[in-house]
DNA sequence: CTGGGGAAGGGGCCC
DNA sequence: AGGGCCCCTTCCCCA
């Protein structure tokens, strides 16, 4: 732990860079520190608390000071002080049955917080950068950057380190992490570099033993995001302090490189590399990595590529293609545990796994040797380039999970937790590797160059499975703050939790993740997590871990004016002079801001109640604790009647109404009474066979004329006019089987009895397609509205007759064609009477 | 298949 | 900010 304290304060400098300056490859030690700005970084806007008055700034207070600020000079303690709002991950839903699963979105695309969206080439669904969607204010932190962590001895020799990104603690490099792998990194991995300070809107920092992303602008709705490093990082990398300057120098090494190339040095650099150590901070030495970068990346291309390159720093390991080591298990990998804490068991080594030792190594240079092969030296520079750069290892789950592990029972934050503010114990130093981040332009170019479009490819990212976007439920969460002092309290009685459902081993100092199969990837908690007897929630064997890093955690203070809804990722509203505590995803208000955090839970999927046994997560303690019971088989509700026992007042209650008879759930269309809700919603099904109210253009058939009515109001195909193409189609076709659960639900019964004017059917349609129309409007590049105007908008908002059942259903069309006259209502009424 | 009962999870409100 | 509690919903299993 004193460790931590030490490299909290030290320096670390990423070497790493992904600049073609590979060079950096091997500045490590060479550079300079800056040190730690950490916690005693000025007050800052967050977190000057009362003295100053901050407390009671509003927020929009706290956002017109944050506009005027120049954050161009700021330290990396600074951003991470005084940022007020934190945008986390959307939480990557582990199962099978995700939604991200279904979709066969990877990780790193499912993980792209709600307010962001990903660019994509025209018909293509190949990421190419990140846009708002939404007006995002300066000093908005997102991150930190998730992916594979490697020690020095863990690195696969053949990796490929376009993504990778170096961590220092105490000057000394401490790992990698690698955003290569889509399944295993997050959204962050696709942001563009910014090639100049004018359109340079993020600024990477690296704050504890995380790489974050900063705004250091607003943002408005629909710009791309563009990151550079901040003025420490880019210090500590020996970069230039913007992109133009860096574009330069790739240039240059570029065309060095192809010089190079004609002078034909064909020979590996297979050599251990020369120290990196050696490296010297300038840049203009390294100009072979980005050649080496651009090959070296694609673990493929290994041996051949490898052999090509110039001397570089980088990994000539031939070896291996391309990562075998990396077994896509979307879940789990993250181990939330900070490396070095942890003694690293490395999340993956093909190589020696064993290696628990932190790597020390690293001194010598992060880039040199992975596993002291000098064979293998580990190329740092691999990371640097352009090209992939994106490169964007921060690895780190999404916050939100981080919790759990971390924290220790006393431990009050884990500084993962932890707002931005916090100042990171142990890790002083935010080392960040490179992150030259892609420079998509100027990749493109220095492709163009290059002989093989090897590197072109590993740019490039997958395109596959782009959609996602409409299933992510990303979003902006509020700080990891309260919820996880909660979490951590709640450990306090439980024990460490795993943040990492899928891969609780990670923690595990002796566990080599190694074994991940492909399919324990996919595989239910259960199977991937034998349920552990109850003991299991004294304690488990990473607890130790836990311990250490709650100490360290104990020394994160929050920030005066961390707490509150200064947490929240977004600014809050006011109304009539007090603060509204509104849900930025649904709208939906809270009396109390403790309300809006837990709810905003609900959109973000941050479950950071973790069951030590069976690993499952929940957004609530009261919930984890009423989990727990099902280890335990303790039911504390006894029914006076008859003695059964029930886990929960509610089971109670429901059981209590066999002994008194009372059968509140009414059928309405026979006398059949039910005693529980999803009884007589079974048993209405059975009247729902009847469906009286015909189209009469098509075969769609309703239970209730209403139903009849709003499919008729421009939603059936056949008396629609218009609109024709697929995706209209398509829409439609939504709009319709959203009409049908409309239909069969209770509320259809409910509205279909204030039957009459426009105004019901507006407001009924609104309610039933509402929420598609406004996803559409999100990207209605084939939906096409023919609405002049909405008449829906007139309706009181909070109409909530209906809801959708299924909340990611998501249609995207509005009516695609005018609302039809009623002539067909006549004859549904008709019908209805028959009905009735 | 339908009705019925229970287990467990999830959201929200109040204190 | 948290804890506790209530209510609702879904999933399962069984008769």
């Amino acid at each position: 732990m004193c460790g931590w304290d030490q490299s909290y304060s030290a320096t670390s400098h990423s070497s790493a860079m992904l600049t073609s300056e590979g060079a950096h490859t091997m500045e490590q030690d060479a550079d300079s520190h800056h040190g730690p700005k950490m916690a005693s970084a000025a007050p800052g806007l967050g977190s000057g608390s009362g003295s100053d008055g901050t407390e009671t700034m509003t927020d929009t207070d706290v956002e017109m000071e944050m506009e005027e600020l120049d954050m161009t000079q700021w330290t990396e303690g600074e951003f991470e002080e005084k940022c007020t709002y934190i945008v986390k991950d959307t939480a990557w839903e582990v199962g099978p049955d995700s939604d991200a699963a279904m979709m066969s979105t990877t990780r790193a695309e499912a993980s792209l917080p709600r307010n962001l969206t990903f660019k994509h080439p025209a018909d293509s669904k190949e990421v190419v950068g990140v846009c708002s969607r939404e007006y995002i204010p300066k000093g908005t932190r997102f991150g930190p950057l998730v992916g594979e962590i490697y020690t020095a001895d863990s690195v696969p020799r053949d990796a490929n380190r376009k993504y990778f990104w170096r961590i220092y603690t105490d000057g000394e490099f401490h790992h990698f992490v690698d955003g290569l792998d889509e399944t295993r990194s997050n959204w962050m991995r696709y942001v563009n570099p910014a090639h100049s300070a004018a359109e340079q809107n993020l600024a990477a920092c690296q704050n504890g033993m995380e790489i974050y992303f900063y705004t250091v602008k607003p943002v408005p709705a629909g710009a791309e995001l563009l990151v550079w490093y901040c003025h420490d990082f880019a210090r500590r990398l020996h970069y230039p302090p913007s992109g133009e300057l860096m574009m330069q120098k790739l240039k240059q090494s570029l065309l060095e490189v192809k010089q190079q190339q004609v002078s034909g040095d064909e020979h590996l650099v297979e050599a251990s590399s020369p120290s990196p150590v050696a490296a010297t901070p300038t840049p203009p030495k390294r100009e072979h990595s980005v050649l080496s970068i651009l090959r070296g990346t694609n673990s493929t291309s290994s041996s051949s590529s490898a052999k090509r390159e110039p001397s570089r720093p980088l990994p000539t390991r031939p070896c291996c293609a391309d990562s075998p080591e990396r077994p896509l298990y979307p879940r789990a990998l993250y181990p939330t545990f900070r490396p070095h804490q942890l003694g690293y068991p490395a999340t993956r080594s093909p190589g020696n796994q064993s290696s628990a030792t932190p790597s020390p190594s690293a001194r010598s240079s992060p880039d040199s040797s992975p596993q002291g092969s000098p064979a293998c030296p580990v190329p740092s520079p691999a990371s640097f380039y352009p090209t992939g750069l994106s490169s964007y290892p921060g690895y780190s789950p999404p916050s939100a999970l981080l919790p759990s592990p971390f924290y220790s029972p006393g431990a009050p934050y884990s500084r993962y937790l932890l707002p931005h503010h916090y100042p990171l114990p142990g890790s002083g130093v935010p080392t960040v590797g490179g992150i030259i981040p892609r420079m998509h332009p100027l990749h493109s170019s220095l492709m163009s160059l290059l002989p093989s479009d090897a590197a072109a490819r590993r740019f490039l990212i997958d395109p596959v499975h782009p959609s996602s976007i409409s299933a992510h439920r990303d979003f902006l969460l509020p700080g990891p703050t309260s919820a996880f002092s909660v979490a951590t309290s709640l450990k306090d009685k439980t024990g460490p939790q795993h943040p990492y459902p899928g891969h609780p081993h990670l923690h595990e100092p002796g566990r080599a993740p190694s074994s991940g199969s492909p399919t324990a990837g996919t595989a239910p908690p259960s199977e991937r997590m034998p349920t552990k007897p109850t003991s299991a929630l004294l304690g488990n064997p990473s607890e130790h871990r836990a311990d250490e890093e709650a100490i360290n955690l104990t020394k994160v203070k929050r920030g005066p004016g961390s707490a509150g809804y200064k947490s929240l990722p977004y600014p809050l509203k006011k109304q009539n002079g007090k603060i509204k505590y509104e849900c930025n995803v649904c709208s939906k208000t809270f009396g109390q801001l403790s309300n809006l955090k837990v709810h905003l839970r609900v959109h973000s999927g941050e479950r950071p109640f973790k069951c030590q046994t069976c690993n499952k997560g929940f957004t609530q303690l009261a919930h984890l604790q009423k989990h727990y019971l099902v280890h335990t088989g303790e039911k504390p509700h006894e029914c006076q009647v008859c003695h059964k026992r029930f886990s929960s007042t509610s089971n109670l209650k429901t059981h209590l109404r066999l002994h008194s008879g009372e059968k509140p759930y009414h059928c309405k269309l026979c006398p059949a009474k039910f005693t529980q809700f999803v009884h007589l919603k079974l048993h209405k099904r059975l009247h729902s066979r009847e469906r009286p109210h015909k189209c009469p253009h098509c075969h769609r058939h309703y239970i209730h004329l209403c139903s009849l009515r709003l499919h008729l109001k421009g939603y059936c195909l056949a008396a629609s006019s218009g609109s024709s193409s697929p995706a209209a189609l398509e829409e439609m076709h939504r709009a319709n089987e959203e009409i049908e659960r409309f239909d069969i639900s209770e509320h259809a019964e409910r509205l279909e009895q204030l039957q009459g004017g426009v105004e019901v059917e507006a407001m009924l349609e609104k309610q039933v397609l509402g929420t598609l129309w406004r996803e559409a409007d999100l990207k209605s590049s084939h939906f096409h509205p023919h609405r002049k105007g909405d008449p829906t908008e007139l309706l009181p908002a909070g109409y909530g007759a209906y809801e959708s059942p299924k909340e990611t259903s998501v249609i995207k069309m509005r009516r695609s064609s005018p609302v039809l006259p009623l002539p067909a209502n006549i004859t549904v009424k008709q019908e209805s009477e028959d009905h009735a």
